[in-house]
DNA sequence: GAGTTTGAAACT
DNA sequence: CAGTTTCAAACTC
């Protein structure tokens, strides 16, 4: 398939977008360098990386602000510099993450009953939904407005070891995100993927190419799946259990799943050749129909090649 | 409600 | 980065 270039259009449909930045740093000799906020995911904010210094930031979920702060603060004050009055209500020792007693909306959240990670680890579901612990029933608990510094650091060090440690688990329609489908795929071994134990189970949604799990039986089409949706009990036969090498990968393979060969690439390269035709379209003053009719034969010739050159790898 | 199983997160 | 340990939720009895 050959990608043809992209022509100036004011076509604003299947613009792209930049890649999303994560982390900045910028080294002390440098000009500080701001984020973007306009290319931010939906719902992240920008905060300093470092909790005494000026340089580098991270994007945090916009929940930790919203407990943070009871009134929004801006993300930059106008020398670059976070200080303690540029954001905090002046209850906080920290520059950007002062608790402001934001009310929990307790009926929302299921109460968590950590013993040892003093609800600051990624164990902790009410620490790992960004939210603070209340009306829980945990042990020594850290995750509060009484330990905000602690909070801080945990947030900071989970942040440090992966930047997308608070993104939602679930696709959620970040670019290169596919909805319902879990980011970064379960890695159950012993559960089928039908109980709870399974993050993609769990989330109600099937396992996708992205699993690492064994023995899943948690994909469309899966009688084992039908029947735990039917009946809501899964009856785990271990010992006849034939599907050892049953990933959701190998299933792709055995299935014949179009998954198996349609990647991103050619995703990329099929819309490619779609936005040309809708441009080429758009330059002959083609009708809406004309147009429309242009883009579905590309589109089937994109189809056509895709096949062709999946059935010579012997893809299929 | 105590004990077991499970898989994600954390650690080495 | 793979293997191991820790952890808390899900599950079973």
């Amino acid at each position: 398939m050959t990608i043809p270039q992209r022509q100036s259009s004011d076509l604003s449909l299947l613009r792209m977008v930049p890649p999303l930045p994560q982390q900045y740093m910028s080294p002390a000799s440098l000009p500080m360098i701001r984020p973007n906020p306009a290319y931010l995911p939906p719902g992240c904010l920008i905060s300093p990386a470092s909790i005494n210094s000026n340089f580098g930031y991270n994007i945090l979920p916009a929940h930790y602000f919203s407990q943070f702060h009871q009134k929004p603060c801006p993300l930059f004050p106008d020398n670059s510099s976070f200080t303690n009055e540029s954001c905090s209500n002046g209850q906080s020792e920290m520059p950007f993450f002062g608790f402001a007693g934001t009310v929990w909306d307790s009926k929302s959240k299921k109460p968590c009953n950590c013993t040892k990670s003093q609800c600051l680890k990624l164990y902790c579901d009410c620490f790992a939904n960004g939210d603070i612990c209340s009306n829980c029933k945990c042990i020594n608990c850290c995750n509060n407005v009484e330990h905000e510094t602690d909070r801080f650091k945990a947030i900071k060090t989970c942040l440090d070891r992966n930047p997308e440690a608070f993104r939602p688990k679930i696709g959620n329609g970040k670019l290169g995100e596919i909805k319902g489908r879990h980011n970064k795929g379960c890695n159950c071994k012993r559960s089928g993927c039908l109980k709870n134990y399974c993050e993609c189970y769990e989330a109600k949604i099937m396992c996708s190419s992205t699993c690492k799990c064994i023995g899943c039986k948690n994909y469309e089409g899966s009688p084992e799946r039908k029947t735990v949706m039917t009946t809501g009990c899964y009856d785990d036969d271990t010992s006849s259990n034939l599907l050892k090498h049953n990933t959701p990968k190998a299933r792709c393979k055995q299935n014949r799943c179009p998954l198996a060969c349609i990647t991103f690439d050619v995703i990329e390269a099929t819309c490619a050749c779609l936005l040309a035709q809708a441009e080429e379209a758009e330059k002959e003053g083609y009708s809406v129909y004309q147009a429309e009719q242009m883009i579905l034969e590309e589109f089937g010739q994109c189809l056509t090649q895709i096949v062709q050159s999946t059935l010579k790898s012997g893809g299929l």
